[in-house]
DNA sequence: GCCGTTTTCGGCCCGACTGTTTTCAGTCG
């Protein structure tokens, strides 16, 4: 996305000047730079179409960020910003991941030492070359190293299926000790972000100390490295990182919205305060020197003139608008999921480590569900058991008998059968049209032969879609969250032939988390259907439709986007 | 550099912590 682009362009120039000492314009680049995240349409589109005039309709944008986008959009690139990444020719992204270190201190280290990356970094500091440096010292060196040791353990993000659990179990150890009144998770992990920075926690305690004390010794801890009077921060094994902090039962509220973020969302919310003569921190919202009421989120929201925001919402992507005029959508709720439609089983390998149909609908009951679909893999998949024509249609005598003894004793529950076909190189499905009619409904998706180039792939999956059999297509773009990017396509391309042809996008709650965030969003505009699925392999991964339902949240998806919120009756109209 | 029913000039979110300082800059969220 050209959009993206630029904003990390323009991200990057701010923090250029801001090294220099330049005031205030950084904080103009970044702002422009929101903005264009912000914005749902292509910038280059707005360009081709209106000109300089429609991009400097854009908030933030003015002559000199028109210019910057013109160039860009023409050239490819910002000569402005060339510049400057010559006089300072480093890799921000590894020197800024080492914590404590900013860009300042990164600039004096590339003047002083010629540190470029993070190798070069960690030869200077172990030389002890780095203590004697203006502004730095014995323990700027001795973290720095640390920082860097760190690093080499932890693996970046952590995924929000890894994070949510372990913040879960220390959450209910908090929730016992009896000086914490009140806890709640924070920061990206209760916006449920798809990979997490670190897990933070928020406490309500007139025991701060107390609390602090048993936080920090918390089995996994590996290192208390920040500790004040109402905040403490741990290393743990795992590699991650938690935070704790502390507050009085009067500030709870407007600590929780801080501590949520995202703080792009928070500035915005600290600036419409001080329009209305407020000052919004986290232990108050404030007129003069008298606090009101904050404790509750709900409570700030509303001397904001605002609805309170879902916190998956909260990116300053829109949501700021929409709440303002009170018309934030209702977002889907797990609770409203009724059956998952991409489960696979043990079918034709029952000593495999799959489960079998009875035992996935039994857990399918159990979770309140009213259906589920088993959609096992198809012939041309060879890294796992797939089926073939012939055991699909066995497959589909032995469900229709289930579905009968469960009518007998009376359940209303119902299995579907489905299955999860391969798209092929030429976008044909490996399973014979006359099979496919037989089953329930049909997922598509795409297995093999992902670097394909961009119009291929994209027509590839066009004839998926147009083939009258196929209902679902399963994880659109093909990424895995933190391992495999997603693969070339024009989602545009694929919205359209998808509303033309009735064909039902999947949430994959999977660590795959595909559909995005971004994308949910596209395809809700355009009024294209969506499914969460889980992707199931072992029975205990059907609760991951929780991931997904997250994931369609921070989409904006409400319940009519989500097709797997109808009755059964409901459902089988909405498949072609 | 951008913006404006308190402004076309004068503002730009806010607070805490750390380490290097002797009153504050840099970093973090």
């Amino acid at each position: 996305m050209i959009n993206l682009e630029i904003a990390k362009i323009f991200n990057d120039i701010a923090r250029n000047l801001r090294i220099d000492g330049v005031a205030f314009k950084p904080y103009a680049y970044e702002k422009a730079a929101v903005s264009l995240q912000a914005l749902p349409e292509d910038v280059k589109t707005i360009y081709m179409t209106g000109g300089r005039k429609a991009l400097e309709e854009i908030p933030g944008i003015g002559k000199a960020m028109s210019d910057h986008i013109e160039e860009f959009v023409k050239t490819g690139k910002v000569a402005f910003y060339e510049e400057m990444k010559k006089k300072l020719p480093v890799k921000w992204d590894e020197l800024l991941g080492v914590e404590g270190l900013g860009p300042k201190k990164v600039k004096v280290l590339y003047e002083k030492l010629g540190v470029k990356d993070l190798k070069s970094l960690e030869r200077v500091t172990k030389k002890h070359l780095v203590a004697d440096l203006d502004g730095f010292g014995e323990t700027t060196e001795k973290n720095i190293l640390q920082g860097i040791e760190f690093l080499k353990t932890s693996h970046g993000r952590t995924i929000l299926g890894e994070a949510l659990p372990i913040a879960r179990e220390v959450l209910v150890k908090l929730e016992k000790l009896k000086e914490v009144e009140k806890i709640s998770l924070a920061g990206s992990l209760r916006r449920r972000k798809e990979t997490i920075g670190d897990i933070d926690f928020l406490v309500v305690s007139r025991n701060p100390k107390k609390v602090m004390e048993f936080f920090v010794k918390l089995p996994g801890v590996k290192k208390i490295w920040g500790q004040g009077a109402t905040k403490s921060s741990v290393h743990m094994e795992q590699g991650f990182d938690m935070d704790l902090r502390v507050v009085p039962a009067k500030s709870y509220g407007s600590a929780l919205q801080y501590f949520t973020g995202s703080q792009d969302h928070n500035i915005v919310t600290r600036k419409i305060a001080i329009e209305k003569g407020l000052k919004l921190s986290e232990w108050g919202i404030f007129r003069g020197a008298k606090q009101l009421p904050s404790k509750t989120e709900k409570d700030v929201y509303k001397a904001l003139g605002m609805a309170w925001v879902p916190p998956e919402m909260r990116e300053n992507t829109g949501e700021i608008e929409l709440s303002l005029d009170d018309k934030l959508p209702k977002l889907v709720e797990l609770k409203d999921i009724k059956g998952d439609l991409h489960v696979h089983s043990n079918f034709g390998e029952p000593d495999g480590e799959k489960d079998s149909i009875e035992v996935l609908a039994k857990k399918a009951m159990s979770m309140g569900y009213e259906y589920i679909g088993i959609s096992d893999h198809t012939n041309d998949l060879n890294v796992e058991k797939s089926l073939n024509e012939k055991e699909l249609l066995a497959q589909n005598e032995y469900i229709k008998k289930l579905n009968k003894k469960f009518q007998i004793s009376n359940f209303k529950f119902q299995i579907f059968h489905g299955c999860e076909a391969n798209i092929r190189k030429d976008g044909s499905i490996d399973v014979k049209d006359e099979v496919l009619e037989k089953l329930d409904y049909v997922i598509a998706g795409v297995h093999s032969l992902l670097k394909m180039e961009k119009p291929e792939m994209t027509a590839r999956i066009i004839k998926a879609m147009k083939n009258p059999h196929v209902d679902i297509i399963a994880h659109p773009t093909g990424r895995i969250v933190g391992q495999r990017d997603e693969y070339q396509h024009d989602f545009d391309a694929i919205l359209k032939v998808a509303k033309e042809t009735g064909t039902i996008l999947e949430i994959n709650s999977s660590s795959r988390l595909d559909l995005r965030d971004l994308y949910i969003r596209r395809a809700k505009n355009e009024g294209v259907k969506m499914i969460i699925n889980t992707d199931t392999h072992q029975k205990e991964q059907m609760h991951y439709i929780e991931y997904g339902v997250s994931q369609a949240r921070r989409g904006w998806a409400t319940k009519d986007d989500i097709i797997n919120t109808l009755s059964v009756e409901e459902l089988l109209k909405s498949l072609k």
